[in-house]
RNA sequence: GGCUCUGUAGCUCAGUUGGUAGAGCGAACGACUGAAAAUCGUUAGGUCACCGGAUCGACGCCGGUCGGAGCCA
């Protein structure tokens, strides 16, 4: 039986989307439908389009995308409700006898789908008051809270790290149980997956980068964000920490310099597709191909047919 | 031409009264279980512009050379 699942991952700028769309359109031409099932974080916002690198629908050559749009930029997003609702559609797709193809770079939301975890418990309150403690206390202080409470999960945290000490001390105090605080050695898949990654030399994709954000500050990144602000923008706790609008708010209230605004996406950019790398190494499913080749998308392809997910010849 | 300031890591700069150097950013690598485009960690980079002098010892003091910036003519 083989795989009935698709994925698509790697870097920002290395040409997911698009490699995704030809492999939908090979199904197409075979006969048989495949559709989108987007996997980044921020493409879920509508409006944030520009900022996101968003495929617009005109270029989408009538093939699916799900789970694009779904959220108002002042609603948050978390993994854990991705998670459901990701594998909700992809459970739907694959009902109606299609292939879902799963697109995105954003590591934990990829994960959560395909990997086999369930997040813990979580407490707003409780969240909400370790958070107020870590700001009057300090990351030092709260760690040595979690030393107290579970010392194997606080040697697994940095003592500055606040965010993942925070959450550790929610889940701890939560459940009276240890807390693993690390990822399991052995990935166990949720379903079986064709994963394909693309990779790109990383001097190219640096000067890449870089031009991608100078473009989206030339489309309108600011008015984008302007109207996003209209919209709650500044209230969000995720979009508005997302990488090129809380740099174009800056510039919109004045604190940075257009020029600077754009440096800085840059350059954040630039370390974020290096994080992608670093997480999406150590899952060995990923068949890594190279986004530069000319040949990629046959080779994509090939290696769909090759899984038996592609039942005809060319 | 004269005066003053200045030349330290890829970049911006710290470096107390002489004992061969640090930070931030950047880079490479890594961690990651309900904000993940988040939040953090580790490491590598320096004949302290160059030449000479005094000193047990100079990034630091003295002299000169070269390169910046400003002011006065």
């Amino acid at each position: 039986m083989p795989a009935q699942l698709i994925a698509v991952v790697g870097s920002t700028g290395t040409g997911k989307s698009e490699l995704a769309i030809r492999i939908a359109e090979t199904f197409r031409q075979d006969g048989q439908e495949a559709e989108i099932v987007n996997a980044d974080a921020m493409q879920l916002y509508k409006g944030m389009d520009i900022g996101t690198a968003k495929l617009p629908i005109t270029e989408r050559r009538g093939i699916e995308h799900h789970l694009v749009d779904v959220l108002e930029v002042k609603q948050e997003s978390t993994a854990a409700e991705y998670q459901k609702i990701a594998r909700a559609k992809i459970l739907e797709i694959q009902s109606r006898g299609a292939m879902p193809i799963l697109v995105g770079g954003s590591m934990l939301y990829v994960a959560a789908v395909l990997n086999n975890f369930e997040f813990p418990v979580r407490d707003k309150d409780l969240r909400a008051s370790l958070e107020q403690e870590l700001l009057e206390l300090g990351p030092n202080a709260m760690h040595q809270k979690l030393v107290e409470l579970d010392a194997s999960a606080a040697s697994r945290i940095d003592q500055e790290n606040g965010r993942r000490i925070v959450r550790a001390l929610e889940i701890v105090t939560l459940t009276g149980e240890p807390f693993a605080a690390a990822l399991p050695d052995e990935i166990e898949s949720w379903q079986e997956v064709l994963e394909i990654g693309l990779r790109m030399d990383r001097e190219i994709l640096v000067a890449k980068l870089a031009e991608r954000v100078r473009g989206m500050w030339s489309k309108g990144m600011v008015e984008e964000t302007k109207h996003l602000v209209s919209k709650g923008l500044r209230e969000s706790v995720t979009a508005g920490y997302a990488i090129g609008y809380a740099q174009a708010l800056a510039q919109l209230d004045g604190e940075l310099s257009q020029e600077q605004a754009i440096q800085s996406t840059t350059k954040l950019t630039q370390k974020y597709a290096r994080r992608q790398m670093s997480w999406f190494k150590r899952d060995t499913r990923i068949n890594w191909l190279d986004a530069l080749d000319p040949e990629v998308t046959n080779l994509a392809i090939d290696l769909v047919r090759s899984h038996g997910l592609l039942a005809s010849r060319p």
